[in-house]
DNA sequence: CAGGGAACTGAACCAGTATTCATATCCCAG
DNA sequence: CTGGGATATGAATACTGGTTCAGTTCCCTG
C-alpha cells in the first residue's frame, strides 16, 4: 500500500518541477495552467488533485527551496583559512544557484510584488544563509584574522554579489560577463573581498 | 499653438508616472489599466490617446530611464583620489536608484521574462554606466594606483552590489540591513572594495 | 454667440484563463 | 472476470481585464 503514497509523491514532484520550469521561463503571471500541465505531460485538471490552486503551486516552489538540506558544507569548512573559505562560500552559492535555477527564477519574478512570498523567502532561505556567514565572519574578526567591519553589510554584499553576477551572466550572456567561467568569477571576487583594489606593496613580490 | 503641445507632453508624463507607481506597487502583470487611470485621475480610455497599449506604457518607462541625462558627475569626478571616487560612484548609484525607484522597480518585475525589455535595459541603461566605470578603473590600474584586476568582473560587482543592497534594504526593511543609512552603506563598501577584509598591518596605526 | 474640432469618458465587448465537474479510465480485490 | 474506488481527463463555466468607440464635454475661433 505504501508504494502508492510514494508514487503520488513522485508525481507531485514532477508537477512541481514542471511548474518551476514554466514559471521561470514565462513568469508566474503569464504562465498558464495549461502550459504547466503540458510540460508535465498531464491534463490541466490533474494539477488540482495535487495542488489547491495556482498560487499554492508557487508557494510550494518556495517550500521546496526552504526544505532543502541547508549546506552543511559551510559549517564543516569553518576551519579552513580565510581565502579558501571565502572561495568555498562563493563556489557553494554558485552551485546552489545553478542547481535551483528554475525554482529561484520562478520566485524572483514574484518576490517584488508579493509580500507573503517575500517574507517567506527571506526569513527561511536567505536568513539562515546570512546567519551562517555572519557567524563565521564574526569569529574571524574576533581572532584578529580579519579587520573589524560591519558584518550586517559585508555578508549580504558578498552573498548577494555572487548571485547577482551569475544572474547577470545567465540573463544577458551577450554583453555582461561574456565568457567568464565560474572559477574565474570566484577567484576574482575572492581577491576583491580579501585584498580590495589596493596595489600590492612594492616589497612583497608575488 | 505651441502651449498645446506642451500641455500634451505634461499630461503624458503624468500618466507615465502613474503607470510607474502602479506597476512598481503591483507588478506590471497584475496592475490594471483601470488602476493606472485612477492613479492618474483620468478615465481608462484616455490612456490610449497617449499610449498605444499597456506594453507601450512599459517600454516608455524604460525609455524614460534611457533618455535621462547620463551622470556627468562620474566623468567630472575622474580626478579625485580613488577612495573618494569610489565613494562618489556608490553614492551616485544610490541616488539614481532613489530618484527612479518606481521606474526601476516597474521594470524589474518584467525584466526576467521579457527578452526585448531586458535587451533595451541592459544595453541602454546599464551598459553605459558600466562603461564609464570600466574606463576609470582601467586608467587607475594603468597608473599603478590600483592592482590589476579583471575589470569586466569588478565593475558589475561594485555597481551591482550597491543596487542590490539598497534594493534589499527597501524590500525587507525588517530583517536585512535594518537601520543602515546610505552613508554607512557607502562607507563600508568603499572600505571593502579598496582594502578588502585583510586586517591592517600592525605597524600602521590608524 | 454659434460652430466645430480636439480631448475625454466609461460602458460594452471579447479574448484569454483559472477552476470545476461530469465522464472516462485504470487497477486491484474478491 | 467483475465491481468499485481511486485517479485522470478536458470541455464547460465564470470571470477578469485590455481595448474600443459612440457619445459627451470642453474650448477656441470667427
Amino acid at each position: 500500500m505504501a508504494w502508492r503514497e510514494e508514487f503520488r509523491e513522485r508525481r507531485r514532484d514532477i508537477i512541481l518541477e514542471a511548474a518551476a520550469a514554466v514559471f521561470a521561463e514565462r513568469g508566474y503571471q503569464r504562465a498558464t495552467m495549461k502550459e504547466v500541465a503540458a510540460h508535465a505531460g498531464i491534463a490541466p485538471g490533474t494539477i488540482y488533485l495535487y495542488f489547491k490552486n495556482k498560487r499554492d503551486l508557487l508557494l510550494a516552489i518556495a517550500d521546496h527551496l526552504i526544505t532543502q538540506p541547508v549546506d552543511q558544507t559551510l559549517v564543516q569548512l569553518a576551519d579552513l583559512d580565510t581565502e579558501t573559505y571565502i572561495a568555498a562560500i562563493l563556489q557553494d552559492r554558485l552551485q546552489f544557484a545553478r542547481r535551483n535555477r528554475a525554482f529561484l527564477q520562478a520566485l524572483v519574478t514574484e518576490i517584488w510584488t508579493d509580500e507573503e512570498l517575500r517574507e517567506r523567502f527571506f526569513t527561511q532561505v536567505i536568513g539562515p544563509i546570512f546567519a551562517t556567514g555572519a557567524r563565521y565572519l564574526k569569529d574571524r574578526v574576533a581572532q584578529g584574522k580579519l579587520r573589524p567591519c560591519r558584518i550586517e553589510i559585508v555578508v549580504p554584499a558578498i552573498a548577494g554579489d555572487i548571485i547577482i553576477l551569475s544572474a547577470l551572466r545567465a540573463l544577458v550572456p551577450g554583453h555582461i560577463l561574456a565568457g567568464v567561467s565560474d572559477d574565474e568569477l570566484v577567484d576574482e571576487l575572492t581577491q576583491l573581498y580579501l585584498y580590495g583594489l589596493q596595489p600590492a606593496p612594492e616589497e612583497e613580490a608575488e
